[in-house]
Parts: C-alpha cells; structure tokens; sequence
RNA sequence: GGCCCGUUGGUCAAGUGGUUAAGACACCGCCCUUUCACGGCGGUAACAUGGGUUCGAGUCCCGUACGGGUCA
C-alpha cells in the first residue's frame, strides 16, 4: 500500500484512449493496476461487434497493454448491475415515450459507482479513464472541465459526477488531443493503436434497438398512427419506441416535404410529426439535477447550454426551481428539445452541472 | 355502352416539343459520433403500351390496357 495515496485503478476499456491513460497514470508515478468491466454477457446479445466502447474481444487488447506496462489486470463482471441500472433505464425511458442516453448511465452507475467503489476495495484512490475532460480543484470544489481539444470533449456524459466521485478520478488525456493519444500508443506499441472509434450503443447489436427493447421485455409496442400538428392521419407507425423526436429517416412515408418526428404520444400511441419548423422550442424543464461548479443556484444565471452530445451550446438562462428540478430558457429557440436526453450547462470550459430533459 | 380525365423511379410528385427527366420519402454507401437523432457527401432507380406527326416527343395525334368520373 503506497502511503503516498497514488495508487490507482484504470478502467481500460480496451481501446486506445484508456490504455494510453493508463501509461500515463503510470508516468506520472501511480502505483497503477488495471481493470475491464464486463458489462453484458454474450447470451444477451447478437455476436461482439467491433467498434463499441466495451465489447468483449476489447478485454483481450486490455489484458495485453496492462501485461506490456506491467500492471496487475482484473475483470469485474458489473453485468447484473448494468442490466439494472442501465439497460433498465434504457427500456423504460423509451417505454415513456423519451429517448436515453445509456452512456450517461453507465458513466454515472457502472464507471464512477461499482467501478469506483472496488477500486476502493482493492485499497486504490483514484480511479482513472479515457474520457476527454479535465478536473480542476477550485477552493474546496472540483470542477469538471472541458477537454483542450474541443474536438474531442466528453464533459456533456460525465455531468453527474459527484464531488466525492470527481475527488478521486483522473483523467490524463484532458489536455492531449486525440493524434498525440494514438502517437503515444504507437510509440508504445499497444495492440489497439490504430484501433477505430467506439460508437453505438454496446448492448445492441446487429439488431434495431426497438427489437432489442422487444426481444428483452417480451413485451410488443404495437403500430399506431402517425398523425400531423392538427391530428391528422399520415401513415402507421411501428411502436412508440422506436422512435426519437427530430427523427426524419425512417418515417417510411412518402410525403411533398420532409416531416420530423415532433412529439411522441404514448397515451394514445401516436407519432407527431410536422415540418422542420415545429421543432423549436425556446424553453426546457430538466430532473435530476446535478450540480458540480456551486451546492445550488440561488439566481437565475446565464450559461451556455447543450441538450445533446456533440451538439453546439447555446446561450441561455437557467434557473434552478427544486432540489433537484431547473428550467432553461435559451435565448434563440433550440431544435428537437428531447425528454430523457441530457441539458448541460456550461460556463465558459466549466461543467457547471445538468440534468435529464423531460 | 357513349363521353371526359388520368397513367413519370419502391412511394408521393415536378415537368405543356429540344432538360444530364426536378424534388421529397424510402433504400444503399461514406463522413460525423462513446446515446438516440440531426446534418454533410455520394449512389441505385421512372416517362403504361403499340403506332403516327416532327429535324426532334414524357410533352401533339390515333389505337390498346388499366384506373377514375359522368350520362337519358
């Protein structure tokens, strides 16, 4: 046990970017073992896929980096818990007729709860990622931070960490962008260096994510009408949750001009749809709030919002009205507001803290 | 049965003598992306049919097939 406190566990998904923070953890004089989280078992899905943030062939590639860097390497199976708290969640928001984010879930369950909490176990303080952000301590906060390289920041999937979580994460690659992150791996002749992006969810595969949804409940989302604005039949629909609002491939309807998909009506089974138009909304409500930069907000302050991954923020007025409940209003109507998608608020590089859409 | 109208890609739908025959939806590929979407780029694919007029017809004329309307 290192009295020093620099012991860490890095959660190595098998990809580039966590294996290259776990060189660098190690660098920078951690006392550093490794470790891949099995999150699903291979019965629960069609075969591993490539290209998925935590595919099963990836523990392979993490058990090889860890050997080269001569770390200890373990793998958790968090699968219970990831069918609960994330897969559920999944489901059910869809069920409620929103659209999830299960990355966000598994960060704030999975990475920073189960994984954190046998790190601690296994007498390690910090636990450390591949994410692209930043911590900064700020008098007695941490802050989270953008990544330097804006191309590559992941502050909007990492919005519900915690004090106590973000007091004892690392996350190395926050200033390095992603060619210096694979010019180290090269130079460290790791298996996964050229390896592609992660992308899709990592729980479905080689089907649709309604038929994963209806294949796990054994439950059916029968057809239903998509309707316009003024409710008027336009075509039949295939389930509810298949479905996300902004949507426009897929309608399988032949009409003069693109439709989106506007509001999902779960109630009466019905898919709004209109015209590009009928997206905006200038105004959200979003639960489950978590702050990160201050306890709570006592006035109204200006931030700059997203209410998606990867999409550009926009200046706008939030103002927190609950414990855990806050409303927003953006100063230029924002396209495809979605429930069950996260609002992150940001000032200026500083995750000032979000929350889920509804 | 007579008369009238219509028939363009998988679907919807522009196009009234000379166009590479629009566009939308769908589909396929690529890009973007640790969610779902949006978006960008590219691609497959059509003038119901036979004849005629014309230098030239999806566009004009006649016949046929199919669909719709109308009529004592």
């Amino acid at each position: 046990m290192e009295t020093n406190g620099k012991t860490a566990l890095i959660a190595m998904s098998g990809g580039v970017d966590s294996s290259v923070a776990a060189y660098l953890t190690q660098a920078a004089g951690y006392d550093c073992a490794g470790a891949t989280m099995r999150l699903f078992s291979t019965e629960d899905t069609a075969l591993p896929r490539e290209g998925s943030c935590c595919s099963l062939d990836d523990v392979e590639d993490a058990k090889a980096v860890a050997r080269r860097l001569g770390m200890p390497h373990y793998t958790f199976n968090f699968s219970e818990r990831f069918r609960r708290d994330v897969i559920g969640r999944f489901i059910a928001v869809y069920e409620a007729g929103g659209t999830p984010n299960p990355c966000i879930d598994c960060n704030r369950y999975l990475k920073f709860d189960q994984f954190f909490l046998r790190a601690r176990e296994l007498g390690r303080n910090y636990i450390v990622t591949g994410h692209y952000v930043r911590v900064e301590k700020s008098g007695e906060r941490y802050l989270l931070k953008k990544a330097l390289d804006p191309a590559k920041d992941q502050s909007y999937v990492l919005y519900a960490l915690t004090q106590e979580q973000l007091a004892h994460a690392l996350f190395p690659l926050g200033e390095l962008t992603k060619p210096q992150v694979r010019a180290i791996a090269e130079e460290q002749g790791f298996v996964n260096a050229r390896k592609g992006e992660s992308q899709d969810i990592c729980f479905v595969q080689n089907e649709s994510y309604g038929d994963f949804i209806e294949r796990t409940t054994g439950r059916s989302y029968p057809p239903g009408d998509f309707v316009d604005t003024e409710g008027r039949v336009l075509g039949r629909h295939k389930g509810t949750i298949r479905y996300t609002v902004g949507q426009r491939k897929g309608l399988g309807l032949a009409l003069p001009a693109p439709m989106y998909v506007c509001r999902i009506d779960v109630e009466n089974n019905q898919v709004v749809l209109g015209r590009g138009e009928a997206l905006f909304t200038d105004t959200l409500t979003a639960e489950g709030l978590n702050l990160i930069a201050c306890e709570r907000l006592d006035a109204p302050i200006r931030v700059k919002a997203r209410v998606r991954y990867r999409q550009p923020e926009q200046w706008a007025t939030a103002e927190q009205t609950g414990p855990d409940t806050l409303t927003l209003r953006f100063d230029e109507p924002q396209r495809a507001v979605t429930k069950g998608q996260a609002v992150v608020l940001y000032d200026g590089d500083t995750v000032v803290g979000g929350g889920t859409i509804r």
